[in-house]
DNA sequence: GTGAAAGCGCTAACAA
DNA sequence: TTGTTAGCGCTTTCAC
């Protein structure tokens, strides 16, 4: 089924067709309906694909984050798609999984596929590849991970100053040794959370100890491993961990032990998953406006979608939302 | 930049050009590289659209499902994208919501775009629609609920068999008035599990009374008030709740109140997220094979993507996996 | 081993 | 108000 057998069925040109489909006003209505009834008829759908050829844009926009299992990620990607939807685009959502390879995969699919814009946060690995298409013109969203001159529009989270309030919340409650999980030194946001705790520590005339600070790679497992480490090592009486999957696995560790929260060891977590609310003592966790950085970013891609024009060579757009403590029970 | 300008930079015709980006054989080396060389310095990419207009495919699939932010689906959507992936094929990730007219709309982008095949775990108000996409040769498998006569793969995990466990197991362990939050009566994965309840009662020679049956609607808010509701007007000695969401509300209300798990009261739920392992004691669950439903599902897809021919009028397959009980502490 | 050219299904400029 | 037609960028058949 195609345009030009409709016209047939219909007795009118494909140009007559195409009128009706797009919804254009100059149709007699009888015209219309007789259109309107063919295409019923017959099940017809227009063939995005060539229209999508034809008018040079595909109303579809591309979305790489690193893990859909992560909550983190799919209240972005919800947030992403609830943007497109108002604006009568779908997404297409890849699974970047922090491997550079990957991402450039799928910054070509998404590239030769024509996209009307992409979200995107960055492993930081293919800056050339992102370069090259920004500067053939796709609007680009970052989010999450800063890159230095990128020339597109960036949403992030002020990790470091959220951390920073984390830990200092602890000394505050008395800590002294506190032990942190952290993730890797050479991702954005593990480095500024690191940064936050050391902040913490300067405001407060704390020294460091450099061996309370474990590096993860933002993993349950490392998060157990890590755990592990500090509890065995060092006499910590408190522990902040980075993220939400390490926070599970030092969390495990923690309850395997035998060790009392928070009695025998506060615990405070960057992320705020449901669980934080299940267990007994509830858990003191920094949250993320999530939802706002997916959406936020969707907005700003869209206004460089819908106004291509005014859009082109502006300054791109650096927004940073703030995460708050939420103080419960377990430090 | 299109692959005629690419001809005429590397002095070939376009055909040439077509041969060495599909990796055709018959171009002599020299030809070859002249060609890509071109294709480096101009940073040129393959028009998809175009592509998949004449070859008409477009090595995409689509999956609606119905909700991202649940770990169940978002592991469903990782298996696919991951098989996707194996066969050279882009993912797009629709969230149906569960919403009939959002299902609806997400069913004509991806036949308008010309995917090849839709995974689907459907709200069964499109069954027409469906149906016509079926017949049109479009290739989809359906997740979670089965839909009778739609003759497309379909993929099931033994609800009814997995809940009656649990329920055996509470009867077992001495429980008798066990109150079970369950999903709407018109979801068929709520009624399986409420259907696995009574056969539990049934094969133990317990009477079921009707007043501990609660039907929610798989979300965390109804979890909680209908816990309420069970724990405020019936001497219930246990509880079973039949998804995640639920469970969640259910457990705060429980926990809220003070109540002892498990010797105040029994608890296992349908679903193992993370959490039930995290707090004390550890939740006693129903653990689906998440990724096995979504994978198994992609690789009926592929089959029938790849091999139309063999396929087409093959019987659709039916397979039903099982859940298994996994005994925690909480009951 | 390479090129010319038709055509995928649609839209839109132009003509009637 | 409707029709004719060029052309979007690519692949592929056929001819050389």
């Amino acid at each position: 089924m195609n345009i030009a057998q409709v016209a047939r069925l219909a007795g009118v040109s494909t140009a007559t067709v195409s009128r009706v489909l797009n919804g254009q006003p100059l149709v007699k209505e009888r015209t219309r309906q007789r259109v309107l009834k063919v295409i019923n008829d017959t099940n017809y759908r227009v063939n995005a694909v060539a229209r999508n050829l034809r008018r040079n844009r595909t109303h579809a926009i591309g979305v790489i984050i690193s893990n859909v299992l992560s909550t983190f990620y799919s209240v972005i990607a919800k947030a992403v798609e609830d943007v497109a939807l108002r604006n009568g685009y779908s997404m297409v959502l890849c699974n970047g999984g922090d491997e550079p390879d990957k991402e450039r995969q799928y910054l070509q699919v998404l590239h030769e596929n024509r996209v009307d814009g992409i979200v995107l946060s960055p492993t930081g690995k293919n800056n050339e590849y992102l370069r090259a298409l920004v500067s053939s013109d796709v609007p680009v969203s970052i989010i999450d991970r800063q890159i230095e001159g990128m020339g597109c529009d960036t949403v992030l989270v002020n990790n470091r100053e959220a951390s920073k309030k984390a830990v200092e919340f602890l000394i505050e409650r008395g800590y002294r040794r506190i032990g942190c999980i952290s993730g890797p030194r050479d991702r954005i946001t593990g480095l500024e959370r690191i940064e936050g705790y050391m902040d913490a520590h300067l405001k407060r005339g704390i020294p460091v100890d450099e061996k309370l600070i474990e590096y993860g790679d933002f993993s349950l497992e490392s998060g157990r491993e890590n755990a592990f480490l500090l509890l065995t090592n060092n006499d910590i009486d408190a522990i902040y961990v980075a993220n939400t999957d390490m926070a599970i696995g030092a969390y495990q560790v923690i309850k395997e032990r035998g060790i009392g929260i928070p009695d025998e060891i506060g615990f405070v977590m960057f992320d705020d998953p449901d669980w934080t609310r299940l267990v007994t003592p509830q858990v003191t966790a920094v949250s993320q406006p999530v939802y706002t950085i997916g959406s936020t970013a969707a907005d700003l891609l869209f206004k460089r979608i819908n106004d291509r024009r005014n859009y082109i060579d502006k300054e791109p757009a650096k927004i940073v939302l703030e995460a708050k403590l939420i103080v419960r029970g377990s430090a």
